[in-house]
RNA sequence: GCGCCUGUAGCUCAGUCCGGAUAGAGCAACGGACUUCUAAUCCGUAGGCCGCAGGUUCGAAUCCUGCCGGGCGCACCA
């Protein structure tokens, strides 16, 4: 079922690296174990063959002995079949050169495996809980939050890939004060609309979306919460009002193709007095103490600049107290690991949450945070002002109707996470080579007309020869096709979607290389349906990694 | 002040974790390629003290130290 033909290449490289090491070895006082793994890797330039090992040169260092003449003897123990040239260059490089039998096995596997190539074992089937989005739902999503938003799904996509069992969960800060003050700003609104005088306090939520809520309230309602205790009638507004954004909030990552296993409820950790038991089990495990009459979590101990509070002298817990019991909740679920994907804005509290791991008794590695930096919106150029004080900003709905779901997805993707992220509009919107998603999908689509040119040939596909596939163009497409696995594999290891979106576009890069120069249905049937064979392997490989992003694949353009 | 991210071609960014050979891509600029499966493509040219200064190493964009610039944080807020 797993396929992964560069793994399985670079496997039996080192392999037989290895083997020739210890040979040589074997006279000399040294063992093994005193060096570093073999490692080899793709040359920059092509000339230095397929791939280039520095194991000489380090081996040399510790020998004392001179690297190109301990090459040599290296090269003299290496035992492979799949090599067509071995030499030493440069200082004491070992470049190899393969045969292209791995590559034409590689076409008819890719073939069969269609829609699973790509997925690895990786993972073993390991347990992750990934947490992304969790905004409060006091407002919409906005373009700030989009960006991880779309990571998230798109590293729990990559993981799943490679063999991960990845559980997608929204963490719904529904208790507190944010939510009260959500409810008291609808419900202002609200009697607004029947021509009431109102004062909105400093803190209330002042978006239009406020306003749309306290519509819906009084359509519903009519002139009933009027009537009522005011309390009461906060209390309406307020369920209302969460359940309206929770709504929304749906309905925009729906949208976006973003679809949680588990929205996760704040409020039932407080209803069914989980903060309160995991204050006393920190307390009894002695990392809580009372001071100035607030209870504080002992996080210096592992390694936080400064103690938090969980209870607040007014007897109310902090936030970190409810993430506190969320994260227990998590370890209790079962998972083995945990991802939880951040804004730049909360790096500050990777420290505190690694120590709740800790003082909870589980290892600080089991939780691992993903910070997304921020994201600034160009249009024609400029920056586009943003204040979530003033209640200005764009929503993750505005950025989506503007460039569509398939550009927004890919440039959200296609950045390191470490780097902050200009987001330009118009190049998003552009249909034009500018533009590296039509790119990659122009790519599809030709091959997809080029199979409807194909005719009946198409029923033949299965006897063509990878083996007449000779030129650079189409052995460079090929490489890249067989390589697919192994870059999802490293992905998934660095929780990197931008290496996935790069590959994307590389391979459609090669394709259309290829494209331009070799005709694929020609008067030569042979050759004719060798090419059409490594055309529909590259579709294959282009429609799932593109699945991967959550991308498009389109049958034409 | 402290912490995290960041500084690479005119612009936007890979490469830095794990050191290798002549530092890459896209866009923009310039010059070419459509009687042939989609020119939303391809080919070529030009473009770089890899922020600066030391250090480690046979070898540094990559590791270490210091400095400079940009972003984001440093609550009994969430």
């Amino acid at each position: 079922m797993y396929y992964n033909p560069v793994g399985q290449l670079e496997d039996k490289l080192i392999a037989a690296l290895e083997k020739a090491r210890k040979q040589v070895l074997q006279d000399r006082e040294l063992k093994e174990s005193e060096f570093p793994p073999v490692e080899v890797e793709v040359p920059r330039e092509k000339s230095h063959g397929d791939y280039a090992s520095n194991l000489a040169m380090v081996m040399a260092g510790r020998l004392g002995e001179n690297p190109r003449r301990l090459a040599e003897s290296l090269i003299d123990n290496l035992d492979l079949e799949i090599l067509e040239k071995v030499e030493v260059a440069g200082p004491g490089f070992i470049n190899l050169t393969l045969n292209k039998s791995w590559l034409v096995e590689a076409l008819d596997k890719i073939l069969e495996a269609g829609r699973d190539y790509g997925r690895t074992n990786q993972g073993k089937g390991q347990r992750v809980q990934l947490e992304f989005v969790s905004t409060n739902p006091t407002g919409p999503l906005h373009v700030g939050h989009s960006r991880g938003a779309v990571v998230g799904d798109v590293v729990a996509s990559i993981m799943e890939s490679a063999g991960y069992d990845v559980y997608r969960e929204y963490y719904i800060n529904d208790a507190g004060n944010q939510i009260d003050l959500l409810g008291e700003s609808a419900y202002l609104r609200y009697q607004e609309l029947f021509g009431r005088d109102i004062i909105m306090s400093e803190n209330s939520y002042r978006g239009g979306y406020i306003i749309d809520i306290a519509r819906e309230l009084k359509k519903q309602y009519h002139r009933e919460l009027l009537e009522l205790p005011e309390d009461k009638a906060a209390e309406i507004a307020r369920e209302f009002a969460l359940e309206e954004m929770l709504k929304l909030i749906r309905q925009d990552l729906k949208k976006f193709g973003i679809v949680f296993d588990n929205w996760f409820s704040e409020r039932a950790l407080h209803e069914n007095n989980k903060i309160q038991e995991v204050t006393v089990e920190l307390q009894d495990r002695g990392y809580v103490y009372e001071k100035e009459g607030a209870l504080w979590f002992k996080s210096t101990e592992f390694g936080d600049d400064k103690d938090r509070v969980v209870i607040k002298s007014d007897g109310s817990p902090t936030y970190l107290a409810a993430d506190i019991a969320y994260h227990k909740n998590k370890m209790e679920r079962g998972f083995e690991h945990l991802i939880n994907v951040w804004g730049a804005d909360h790096h500050g509290y990777i420290e505190r949450m690694k120590a709740v791991m800790e003082a909870l008794g589980y290892k600080r590695d089991a939780l691992e945070i993903i910070i997304v930096q921020i994201v600034t919106l160009l249009r024609e150029g400029k920056k586009v002002p943003m204040s979530k004080r003033s209640g200005e900003f764009v929503t993750m709905r505005e950025v989506l109707e503007e460039v569509g779901r398939d550009a927004a997805r890919y440039f959200y993707s296609m950045r390191s996470t470490d780097s902050h992220f200009d987001f330009d509009l118009e190049l998003a919107k552009k249909q034009s080579t500018e533009n590296p998603v039509y790119y990659i999908q122009y790519a599809h689509a030709r091959i997809m007309s080029i199979k409807d040119n194909a005719g009946k040939l198409l029923e033949e596909m299965e006897k063509g020869d990878a083996s007449l596939l000779k030129t650079e163009e189409e052995t460079e497409l090929l490489k890249l096709l067989a390589r697919y696995p192994e870059e999802l594999k490293i992905a998934a290891e660095r929780r990197a979607c931008h290496l996935v979106a790069a590959y994307a576009h590389e391979l459609a890069g090669a394709f259309h290389v290829f494209y331009n120069k070799c005709r694929v249905i020609t008067e030569d049937r042979e050759l004719s349906l060798a090419r059409l064979k490594l055309v529909e392997a590259a579709r294959i490989v282009l429609r799932n990694v593109l699945e991967v992003i959550g991308v498009s694949a389109p049958e034409q353009m």
